[in-house]
DNA sequence: CACTGACATACACACGTGTGCAATAAGAGT
DNA sequence: ACTCTTATTGCACACGTGTGTATGTCAGTG
């Protein structure tokens, strides 16, 4: 079923089927209706592959995923991310091409040079890590690059994250109004950007409301392990907040466990409140209040900058996208004294 | 970029740069090579449109998933399952097409017909749910279909799961081995054929080793909170077995919190033993001991069946990949009386 | 030397769609 | 009635690759 049996069956010629059914004004209304419903009769689809070839457009962007690394954090919102990116493409009338993105780097096709054979418009990477040999090469892509929850620059390439400024101060400010006014963080490790700046909003966030001689920073690595190993030796010091701030939720359940252990009650004892509501928080107990990121939004604004560069746009590099503040049971509030 | 670049620069036609890039017996060794040495070192890549326009084959896989609803398996396998697939897909020279399946299926095109209309030779779904309307039409399908986690009959149509029965022997066996004798089973919905498939599994090993008699079944519904609620019923009734079964991680979590609330400590009172291996089990206290599934080797086991349809073979249309047990703390071994 | 056959390459068409340009027809204006 | 304009359709080519068939070449054989 190709626009020349339907030119056949219409006694027209297939430029004018073609023309028909892609609006052009230099056909009669008349037959252009006639023809579009026919070809709707006849369930007519065009051959993508015929029309690529001439038009030179794809349709088609491409996402890579690292999914075995990390996988801690992958494992929560992967799929997640994929969704937004594979509606919002797909409400677009774009296809989704998807390539993993393999551990071992040695004698592998650089990303870009894929995306230019599979004709590639625009590109969206997940699980990015800094190790990776193909950096500068994004980075000085010709093509529109977007990748999540990791920044690079580029003339081409632009910056999907959740607003982790904001994100504190939301759980902060739910600390507060519940009276908390020592709180301590637990942070995660001077090499990782995130870490850094969710503290140093912690930061500006006590020192604003006049609490900087109550900053207390722990120093972790986003593991359970290290979150649990931390508030231990907090407990041996003596001198407990009567809220921390963990950095991540695993960290977190770190310090439920710790605290526990010592006999402490939580929230009754001391309030704790985590980070990207990983599911694992959702069946803790008691449940972990924390901050949620919109991972299907993420992906969503991924796809938009992507479409807003092809469009010829210059759509800012860095869009950040709105956490929210998941109420749990982990927070409760202490009278003020 | 084109073959007839190549052509020029080498003084010959296209159609011998095509033969000779395609391995055709019709050109001579030495201008093959000398072809073939120039294209690679200009760089070239062959047009995958024009190519398949003329061959009429696409070389892509499809894959369907929901990722919003089911949350909780999904989240835990999804990335997974697609790394598995779009790694074996890859290997094969075979690109990946992804899809969402959206809840409200009221105005939406019949997956069958997406895929005809993207040219893809053959489709895996994830997450595919009973209420689906398009089940009878993807049952005929004409092209290559397999689904993961969910049994379907028809000519094109695949299985892959994990193999339960193996798992829950993987499970009781470790509990027999540990001297558990006296195992409750806290099974899910009569609805759903997973469930089923475990607790026959279960009472036929019961049976197997002379433990009819201590044949017990606790019915949830997968959630933690059924859990939590059928172990409350049964501990209220006294007479508590020494190790629990669960058909999930989350009922198996459930579980834990009812017994600790009731005093009871694990393992030393009672054992669990749960099923999926997810992550919430992994940062839960005690960390829990489970069956996990490869969702990775399931993936790749999908995109093997698909393959073998697209070669003319007669695969098994129902394939079952090994689970493995993962020991963490909350299975004891008590002696035996 | 002529003929046969094998081998290597060129020619030409096809795949399905889009589009510039020519051709035709119809209508308007004088 | 003739010309000029405008609206509509057809013609022909292009996109890049694959392939059946014809053409050419060269060596071997009688």
């Amino acid at each position: 079923m190709t626009i020349k049996d339907i030119a056949r069956l219409a006694g027209v010629t297939h430029s004018t089927v073609s023309r028909s059914l892609n609006d052009s004004p230099l056909v009669a209304t008349e037959t252009k209706e006639k023809i579009k419903k026919l070809a709707a009769e006849l369930g007519y689809a065009p051959n993508t592959f015929a029309r690529r070839l001439v038009t030179k457009k794809s349709n088609t962007l491409g996402v890579f995923f690292l999914s075995r690394a990390e996988i801690n954090f992958m494992e929560n919102f992967g799929t997640q991310f994929l969704d937004g990116i594979a509606t919002a493409s797909s409400n677009n009338g774009y296809d989704l091409l998807m390539f993993t993105m393999t551990r071992d780097l040695s004698n592998q096709k650089s990303y870009i040079r894929l995306c230019q054979e599979k004709h590639v418009e625009g590109v969206i990477f997940i699980g990015m890590t800094s190790d990776d040999p193909h950096l500068a090469e994004i980075a000085a892509s010709q093509i529109p690059v977007c990748i999540i929850d990791f920044e690079l620059k580029g003339d081409n390439v632009g910056f999907i994250s959740s607003d982790n400024d904001q994100g504190i101060r939301l759980a902060l400010d739910h600390l507060w109004q519940n009276g908390h006014r020592s709180i301590a963080h637990l942070s995660g490790p001077e090499v990782s950007p995130v870490a850094m700046i969710r503290e140093d909003a912690y930061r500006r966030y006590m020192t604003a409301h006049g609490l900087e001689s109550k900053i207390k920073i722990l120093r972790g690595d986003f593991t359970k392990d290290s979150g649990y190993r931390r508030t231990q030796e907090m407990i041996r010091q003596g001198n407990l907040p009567t809220a921390v701030l963990s950095a991540n939720d695993y960290m977190a359940l770190g310090a439920v466990k710790a605290l526990k252990e010592q006999g402490y009650k939580i929230p009754s004892d001391v309030s704790i409140i985590g980070y990207d509501n990983v599911l694992a928080g959702e069946y803790s107990d008691p449940g972990l209040t924390t901050i949620g990121q919109n991972p299907i939004e993420m992906g969503a604004s991924a796809v938009q900058y992507l479409f807003d560069k092809l469009k010829g746009g210059a759509p800012s590099p860095i869009h950040l996208i709105n956490p929210n503040l998941i109420i749990r049971d982990s927070v409760r509030p202490i009278p003020i004294r």
